[in-house]
DNA sequence: ATGGTGGATACTCCA
């Protein structure tokens, strides 16, 4: 039975709820993950996503900021969460549906300044990555069935940003954040589905910021959200598609959805 | 070197 997955960093599902709808009905997913859903796990708007082909959830929110969930038209085993480096911030999700493992991640955008030693923030990220190569290496990861998807606040590759000279002193490119992704792809025996389909040189991009307003029109994008399979799942991969039309219509989320087919 | 916009919250934090 085919399984199509996506992955959408809807920056507040509050504000999203639509765009939401729109694309579930363009796209059709069977589960889609979803980070920083900005707000309570009570007030997750089940109902609304039960209208909309969307009957089963498993949500991790919290006030204000981050949250993620997983929203299926399938019905789904094995509901868990992670509290990762000491934080219950809501930054993972995972469920087993269509005989695979799928985690959902947020991980820590990290600040401005790309140093540790200087800010908290970029210190956190690191560590969260650190532990989430960790966990996949000590649970075996590459043995199962597994998709690991989500915001991983990291543009690995030279060809995952507009501009690679420009860009890789700056959080999210830097050449320590590359080298923790290549250190949890590794561990997790995970193989980039998007890079798969689509290999370097070729640019591929999954968020254009909202503090350039031209960032869009000019392409200044960045791909912060990833899809990952373990070796078993490599020759299931069928397609590969990244909405970028959702960055258009109006109040857009500054991400946009990334979409895996599995036969 | 700096600032730009958006979302949640409550006079500011985070991305």
């Amino acid at each position: 039975m085919p399984l199509r997955i996506a992955t959408w960093n809807v920056n507040s599902l509050r504000q999203r709820i639509d765009h939401l709808a729109r694309f579930a009905k363009d796209h059709e997913p069977d589960v889609i993950c979803l980070q920083e859903i900005k707000m309570t796990t009570e007030s997750f708007p089940a109902e609304a996503l039960a209208e909309i082909g969307y009957p089963h959830a498993q949500v991790h929110g919290q006030k204000g900021y981050n949250g993620v969930a997983i929203i299926s038209r399938r019905r789904f085993t094995k509901p868990d969460r992670r509290v990762w480096c000491g934080r219950d911030d809501c930054r993972h999700v995972a469920v087993n549906v269509g005989g695979v493992e799928l985690h959902n991640f947020y991980v820590p955008a990290g600040g401005d300044i790309p140093d540790p030693e200087r800010n908290d923030k970029f210190a956190h990220k690191l560590q969260f990555l650190t532990e989430m190569a960790k966990w996949a290496r000590k649970d075996k990861l590459a043995e199962r069935k597994a998709v690991l998807v989500g915001d991983l606040n990291v543009a690995p590759l030279e060809n995952d940003v507009w501009n690679h000279k420009r860009l890789r002193r700056n959080v999210g490119h830097t050449p320590v954040e590359a080298e923790h992704m290549a250190k949890l792809w590794a561990a997790g025996g995970l193989i980039d589905a998007p890079r798969h389909f689509i290999p370097e040189p070729e640019q591929l991009f999954t968020w254009w910021g909202y503090r350039f307003p031209q960032a869009f029109a000019k392409n200044y994008g960045w791909r912060l959200d990833h899809v990952l399979v373990t070796e078993a799942l490599r020759k299931s991969m069928k397609k590969l598609t990244i909405a970028r039309e959702t960055r258009t219509w109006e109040k857009p989320s500054d991400h946009v959805p990334v979409v895996l087919d599995l036969k």
